[in-house]
DNA sequence: TAGATTGTTAATCGATTAACAATC
DNA sequence: TAGATTGTTAATCGATTAACAATC
C-alpha cells in the first residue's frame, strides 16, 4: 500500500511550502526555490513534476499559482474531509485544538473518550463517550479516525471503528493494530521518533567528541 | 546523515516491542513474532539483527532477555536523557505532560513560551520564558530539544538553540528549519501524515467504489 | 545570442526480499 | 531423525541522483 508515500508526501509539501511563498509575494517560481523551502533537491521536485505530468516554461519556471492548482488537483484537495480523534488525553485533546488543519480541508468534528470526566458535548469539538462512536460514524459517514489511546485499547478501538466504517486510521499509540488490506493504517510513533533523534546524537558525538 | 535512520527505528521498535511481549511472559522468541509485533517481516527482522551482530540459536529463537539487552546495548540506552520543549500550546503541553517517554530514560525537563500567560515556574515541568531558554540549555547542558511553535518562529528559534548547544533537535512545525551540519533535525509533519492518509483513502475508493 | 532552467533518460545507489545451507 | 528456524548471500526491486539535450 504504502508504495508512494513518499512521493505523496513531498508533493503535499510542496503544496504547503507554495501557499507559504505565495503569501511571500512568489509569483513564478523555480525547481531550486521548492526545493530549498521543502528539503529536498531540484532533481527529485522536477522528477516528482514529471511523473505526475506537471510542466513548467524551461528557463522560467513554474508559474506559482498554477502550480498550486494543479498539485490541488492531484492531491484531491477540493472537498473538506471530517476526521474524528479517539482518545482525549493530552496528545487527543491538543489534536483536536489543532488550528492548522482546517486551512487544509480537514475538520475534526468530534472526539471519544472513555473517561467520562473528559466528555464534554457541548464543547466547539464535542467529546463523546465511546459508546457513541459507531454510531457516530454511520450517521456522519466518518472515513477517518486518528488513534490517540493508550497501547492496551488501541487494538480493540481499531476493530469497532472498521466495523462501523472507518478506511484509514493515524495511530499514535505505540500498538501495532492490525486490520483488513483495504484499510489504510499510518503510524506515528512519537517515542521511538525521539529515541531515534537521541540515538544519533550520541553516535555523532561519539565520532567527533 | 538519516542514512540508517530506519534501520535504527526499527531496531527501537523491536526493543519496545519486546518489553511488551516479555510482560506478557515471552522467554523465547522467533523472529516471526517480532516481525508480526512490530509491522515487518521475519527476514527484515534477522536481517537487521545480522547487521548489528545480534544471534540467536537456530531452531530455539532468541532469548527475550539477552536480546533486550543487547538491543539496548546498541541503541545506547543506559542513562537518561533530558529534553526540553519549546511551545507549550496545544500540542507542546501535551508532550510535556506525556507519560510515556520516561519509561525510556528520556525526561522532559522544562517548557518554554514567549506567551506570559503560559508560564509557570513552579510545575512539576517548569515553563519558563523564551528569554531564559539559551541559559536554561548552557547551565543544564541540554542536548535535544522539541519545537512545536508555529512556523514564522521556528528558524528563530532554531538559531538560538542550536547557539546555545543543542544538537538535536525534533520539529514539529510546518517550517523548513536549517542548521549546520552536524546538528541532527528530525521533521513530523503532523499536517501532512494526515493529509496523505486522506489523499491514499480517496484513491482507494476510486479505484473500487 | 548566451545563459539558465526544465524534462527525461540512464546510471547509481541502497534497501528489501528470496532462497537456502547450516544446524539445533 | 524430521522439522523448523536462523544467518547470510545473492537477486530483485525501487527510489534517488546525475547528466544532458532541448529550449526559452
Amino acid at each position: 500500500m504504502l508504495v508512494n508515500k513518499k512521493i505523496i508526501m513531498r508533493l503535499l509539501q510542496y503544496k504547503n511550502v507554495l501557499s507559504r511563498l505565495k503569501k511571500l509575494g512568489f509569483i513564478k517560481i523555480f525547481s531550486d526555490n521548492i526545493a530549498d523551502s521543502s528539503g529536498t533537491t531540484p532533481a527529485q521536485v522536477r522528477k516528482d513534476f514529471s511523473v505526475y505530468g506537471i510542466s513548467g516554461s524551461k528557463r522560467g519556471g513554474y508559474n506559482i499559482d498554477e502550480l498550486i492548482i494543479e498539485l490541488n488537483k492531484i492531491l484531491g484537495k477540493d472537498k473538506i474531509t471530517s476526521v474524528i480523534v479517539i482518545g482525549a488525553g493530552n496528545l487527543g485533546a491538543a489534536l483536536i485544538n489543532y488550528k492548522f488543519f482546517e486551512k487544509e480541508n480537514i475538520k475534526i468534528i468530534a472526539g471519544f473518550d472513555i473517561d467520562s470526566k473528559k466528555i464534554n458535548e457541548s464543547a466547539p469539538t464535542p467529546i463523546y463517550h465511546l459508546d457513541k462512536m459507531a454510531e457516530f460514524i454511520k450517521k456522519n459517514n466518518i472515513r477517518i479516525a486518528v488513534i490517540t489511546t493508550p497501547h492496551i485499547a488501541a487494538q480493540q478501538i481499531t476493530d469497532t471503528l472498521i466495523e462501523a466504517g472507518i478506511k484509514g486510521i493515524l495511530n499514535f499509540s505505540p500498538a501495532q493494530i492490525k486490520g483488513p488490506e483495504e484499510v489504510i493504517i499510518q503510524d506515528i510513533h512519537l517515542q521511538t521518533e525521539l529515541e531515534s533523534l537521541i540515538y544519533f546524537v550520541n553516535a555523532a558525538k561519539k565520532e567527533r567528541p
